[in-house]
DNA sequence: TTAAATAGTTGTATGATACAATTATTTATT
DNA sequence: AATAAATAATTGTATCATACAACTATTTAA
């Protein structure tokens, strides 16, 4: 295995990491864990926190208080598991819908200005390898 | 330009990050602030927090911090600037030296064994990818 | 019917970061 | 030369994201 390549990896990822996490800070309207939460909720459908952080593989606790600051906001609902007393369903509400609709898209302008120099190649691979590589560290655990 | 590809990298880049940050927590002996400046010490010598804040695209606060972590740990000297009696310069010194070349001997293991199933090509064009993106980044601001 | 397991919340702690205020020193202006 | 302005660094305070541990309420298993 080429070394150069594994350095490579290793020296930008920890750069790209901060930036990422720096810029979303700046443009922070809705934050990256509540952007993540609120997608996650859309596209997998209601579910309560023990599901959530599973899906997301963060502690019960995190999910909770992310839960209850999206409550709080009004992008979600509480409801109560009418099968389970103990649990509960958060479900994305319309306007937390928009507001997630409206984080993507200013999400994607950004990164559409930002890489608009790149070709559609470099472009499509970039988005194959970051899934690839998300699966591959998934399927690690 | 394609729009699916976009997508597939915002998505993908969220994930990408929490998983590099928790995965790094875990790891953690040279936490990763640590590791970063300690590199940057390490391949550009010498320098003040100032200068380190500016190279690192973090606030002079958080470098003053992290490089008074490292100094506690003497990982790094603080040495005064002979020429501005208010200025000092960080220097890596053996055991910082020997404690990164450690850390990053880990996290290329890590990394090897993570990416052992993908082909040669796709471990050069992500690090490549990855670089670019941060070159990009750079240029932008 | 009691014991064990589970869903969720809340208290406490840590790491990474920024901004604002402060100190000490240097550079520029009068 | 004396004073004002700028600068390097530190420290106080705050926020966000996260985890672990203790706890409550409820459900499931023995």
């Amino acid at each position: 295995m080429n070394k150069e390549s594994l350095e490579t990896i290793e020296n930008e990822v920890s750069v790209f990491v901060r930036r990422i996490v720096i810029s979303e800070k700046r443009n922070a309207k809705l934050e990256r864990s509540a952007y993540i939460l609120l997608r996650q909720l859309s596209t997998h459908g209601p579910a309560g926190v023990k599901i959530l952080a599973d899906q997301l593989q963060l502690d019960i606790s995190t999910v909770s208080r992310q839960a209850a600051a999206l409550e709080h906001k009004q992008y979600v609902d509480k409801v109560p598991n009418p099968r389970d007393g103990r649990a509960y369903f958060y479900r994305i509400t319309d306007l937390g819908n928009r507001e997630l609709d409206e984080a993507k898209q200013r999400r994607y302008d950004r990164l559409s200005n930002l890489l608009k120099d790149w070709s559609e190649e470099e472009r499509e691979s970039f988005g194959q390898l970051l899934r690839k590589y998300n699966q591959t560290v998934d399927s690690d655990n």
